[in-house]
DNA sequence: CCTGGATGTTAGTGAGCACTAACTAACAAA
DNA sequence: TTTGTTAGTTAGTGCTCACTAACATCCAGG
């Protein structure tokens, strides 16, 4: 029982992620939504407007951090498994979302501030921040925490939306594991 | 004294970095050239052929690796660096036919195929062969040698290409060295 | 049964685009 | 001078696309 919006703003998203915004047509996303062409205008008015509308509908912003702290164990590999996990869910949520946004940022300028940018730069703070109570406590060697909290995330990036075909024969989630245990002991006092 | 089609291949590539293979018209093209539109065509006979004729100018494949081995040190970091520092300045070369490539991939299979798959493939394969040889000789930890050679080259794929407003504040070269450093850290046995 | 709101259908408009044709201008080699 | 090459100019063709107008249909609630 999808509405007729839902049904327009599934096939667009889903459209848009394979192309581009100008190679999507709207009475492509119509057709694929079932749905004739003036309906999607009545709702949606322009071209533009859907798919800004569809972008947002599903560009999920989590307060991952919260779930975070609920579970944080203050010991590095275990803590660093977890925020892996938990973001690379978030992104493989977003996957669609962001791969419209990397490609047509010019389109959505306030929409990219939202998604891409909000999102994962509260979540590079508070791991900062994590960093810097480890170091406190002792537990991590001295480093800038910026340079570990930006290069786990790009890593943690890449392995969902990168070029896939790198890992090629890896598991995603035995790449994680092992990755995150590098990047541990690389940090463990 | 840049001939006609090198002043056309140029301003070609950069359009295209910035909008999408739709977005950016022959006449745009044409006039960022400072050239008339028929000459384009004359030139490269479609807007397809002058597209992918870009790309590759503007695609740059460097045995890479042969540097590293007369360099090599056998020593992680210094390696690693070494590498990351080879790796990075490549796919700065790259970066605007990579920008295309990775949006408009569809467009230009084979391009994609060259440039951005075998490229960092075969960097990736002698990677995982040092990483091998580095357990041989007792200097590296026992993990399957293709998790931290993908994770490597994520991290400086995206060092460059990444959404570098999140680096911010940190020096780039700054960022690499440390961020090595970290890695070598966490590997070495 | 009637009515209103959502959807479909059809036909079309106007704009922008890739690409072409036909002709001209500049210039350099023979 | 003649000729060939390279580029510019202008006008235009045919197509596709976003978007609209006008009318038809379906169906639920009163």
């Amino acid at each position: 029982m999808t509405t007729t919006e839902e049904k327009i703003l599934t096939a667009a998203i889903e459209l848009m992620a394979e192309k581009d915004y100008q190679a999507v047509t709207t009475k492509e996303i119509a057709k694929a939504a079932n749905v004739s062409e003036m309906t999607l205008f009545r709702h949606f008015g322009s071209k533009m407007n859907l798919l800004e509308a569809a972008v947002e509908r599903f560009s999920i912003i989590v307060p991952l951090w919260q779930t975070v702290e609920k579970q944080i164990s203050w010991n590095l590999e275990a803590d660093l498994l977890l925020i892996a996990q938990l973001y690379q869910s978030l992104i493989r949520q977003n996957k669609k979302a962001f791969t419209v946004l990397y490609k047509e940022s010019k389109h959505f300028p306030h929409l990219k501030e939202k998604v891409m940018y909000k999102n994962p730069v509260s979540l590079k703070n508070h791991l900062v921040e994590y960093f810097r109570e480890m170091q406190a406590r002792g537990q991590m060697i001295d480093v800038n925490p910026e340079v570990p909290a930006v290069g786990f995330l790009y890593m943690n990036l890449n392995a969902v939306l990168g070029i896939n075909d790198l890992l090629s024969q890896l598991d995603e989630s035995e790449f994680i594991l092992q990755a995150v245990r590098i990047f541990a002991r690389g940090l463990k006092a």
